[in-house]
DNA sequence: TACTATTTATAAG
DNA sequence: TGTTATAAATAGT
């Protein structure tokens, strides 16, 4: 618009600049009067120098049209724009400021605090985003809390074996008088039930069908995959 | 600025003030993105067409740009300020902006979509947001486990109880045999999975100020208040 | 700040 | 919406 044509880029030179500043900013609130005039517009223009300084402008009262305005975002869905050339141009502020908004509700609903805004939807969306941090958390601890149970049941199967095989023996222990280990050898060999036999039956019950075992098993209702 | 110069007043036909606000507003707004580029300014530009549609641009932050406007406005003068409460009003939705704003960056980041805007601080309070979601579910989860490990632990420590019992009976049966017997310990040498070293370790458990499941308790590493 | 040479914005068609 | 004659804005001095 001059001399020479300049490219809109900052201006380097603290001096330039100001004086750039001083000129554009009353062209600026020229054309903004202008426009709500003309047009019947409401417009509100607020400027901060580099230098911190304010200037303002509103057709009608700034507080107003800033309540106006805060108002209108509120309101506005995600989906609703107004849609303009200009609006195009600088509409990435306010599309980052409605997917912000809209992020930050369903933060605040997963919190608990405002879940009437939330639709099915998105409640479902932020659900699963939830679940995913969740499901690290929960492998682990869940995988050491099978672990522990495992090594429980193994252990308690083990018991439930030995506990087999000793109310075994003991069932053959004629009534207790006082050789009781003449007796006890006795009712062992009368019934054919070595020490041998016992390490036998008890290796086969650590290797699989032991019906202790599997008791706890099904009371831990737990499938059998996930105790491999 | 055309074929003629026109005043500015109220343009009476609708249709040609839609034609010029359309024009002079697409003008307005690249003028006032071009004195924030070329003059480092922080401008903020609300438009309300006669119809109502807004418009508006920002160079930085529209809530932003907002706070700083009712802050300075505030700090202006003492007697000034006829809607002061405006203000206030103004700054509570430019503040429920910002926390919405700042929630939604860090739900996004929960994601791991932006996780570079974030602070330790903030990372660590939606960490704390996430961990009381996952609570009631770990909570839930916990519990049943916690009811079957008890459960299985109750049975262990029975069956510990039972198993010694019937070890003290088994240990008053004599030898059978000299050939039984020795057959017996060696395939328990061997094995290294004696019945004496199992009944052992389980009476000790039991003789010690606990049963058996002081041992499970501590390999579980729970509090043991969980499991009363 | 004021002055132009130019660029830019835009009123009317 | 695009074109164009003209007004307005403004970069450099």
């Amino acid at each position: 618009m001059a001399r020479e044509r300049r490219e809109i880029k900052r201006i380097e030179s603290a001096a330039a600049r100001q004086v750039t500043f001083s000129k554009r900013r009353r062209g600026l609130f020229k054309k903004a009067e202008e426009l709500s005039v003309l047009c019947d517009a409401d417009v509100a223009l607020i400027v901060f120098s580099s230098t911190g300084k304010l200037s303002q402008f509103a057709s009608s009262s700034m507080n107003e049209i800033i309540d106006k305005y805060s108002t209108h975002s509120k309101n506005l869905g995600k989906a609703e724009q107004p849609s303009l050339d200009l609006n195009l141009e600088h509409s990435k502020y306010a599309n980052l400021n409605e997917q912000l908004v809209e992020a930050s509700l369903r933060l605040r609903q997963m919190r608990g605090e405002e879940l009437e805004g939330l639709s099915v939807e998105e409640l479902q969306q932020l659900e699963k985003n939830l679940e995913s941090g969740l499901h690290r958390v929960l492998q682990t601890k869940d995988q050491q809390f099978l672990e522990q149970i495992s090594d429980l049941e193994q252990k308690s199967t083990q018991l439930a074996e030995e506990n087999r095989q000793l109310r075994n023996q003991v069932s053959h222990i004629p009534p207790v008088g006082k050789q009781s280990v003449a007796d006890a050898e006795n009712v062992i060999a009368e019934d054919g039930q070595s020490s041998e036999s016992v390490m036998t039956a008890l290796h086969s019950g650590s290797s699989q069908d032991n019906d202790d075992g599997s008791d706890v098993s099904l009371k831990l209702g737990l499938p059998c995959v996930a105790w491999k």
